[in-house]
DNA sequence: ACCATAGGTGACTAATTAGTCACCTGTCAA
DNA sequence: TTGACAGGTGACTAATTAGTCACCTATGGT
């Protein structure tokens, strides 16, 4: 068995494009869509929502099972998790830059 | 005074460059860094990196508290919390997503 | 006052990426 | 076994984006 170890990159990349975000929170709301589901909600042609689920996919953040001559597909929230704890320190709290973040707000009062 | 909404779209593209993820990953170990510091651990012209730490401020993964001629670059992980609050339902556990995925790569035995 | 230093802008090139189309494969039901 | 349906591929075009360069402004030390 191969351990694939996930490809940071690719799952930024993924995140990128707002019709896959669209179809991540499709996925969000309910699970295991086809295609032809999915391509149903947006303004697109087949090919597009198709090229964009495999981008998806080959980043994680949705995985496939086929049932028949269908595709079902999953939202898997574990590359989100990693992004997450990648710059977000457990122990420290939340102090300090989110302050900065206000005082810069508060700051340009077009 | 004007309450700006941070915009999805400029933090997801912001993220999608490796560069900026590394000036990230830099700014999460020490804040409050200069251009020039932050210049001197990349393999890239002082341009790119101040482009790359336009994008990142645009996005409000970065704030700026100016200091003479210098100019200090802060983290700001509140962007990231949303991004995270987004996908990842507070009251659902874990359960079923990841192990969908572990499913899919123990049944891809190459 | 001078010069070195820190940061900034607009224009340009090369590379990447979104979206579409013609055409193909596999599955199900009458 | 035929036709409708669900999904898939490779090639192409248009738009976006990374990186560089010549040139400019502001600050601080001596």
């Amino acid at each position: 068995m191969v351990l694939r170890v996930m490809d940071d990159d690719l799952v930024f990349k993924a995140l990128a494009d707002p019709t896959r975000r669209f179809l991540l929170d499709l996925l969000f709301q309910r699970d295991g869509r086809t295609l032809k589901d999915l391509e149903s909600g947006l303004e697109m042609t087949r090919f597009g929502v198709m090229k964009h689920l495999k981008v998806l996919e080959e980043a994680s953040l949705v995985v496939t099972r086929r049932s028949g001559r269908e595709k079902l597909h999953y939202l898997n929230a574990v590359p989100i998790r990693m992004i997450h704890d990648r710059w977000i320190d457990k122990y420290t709290e939340p102090r300090f830059s989110a302050v900065l973040a206000l005082k810069d707000e508060l700051g340009s009062k077009e």
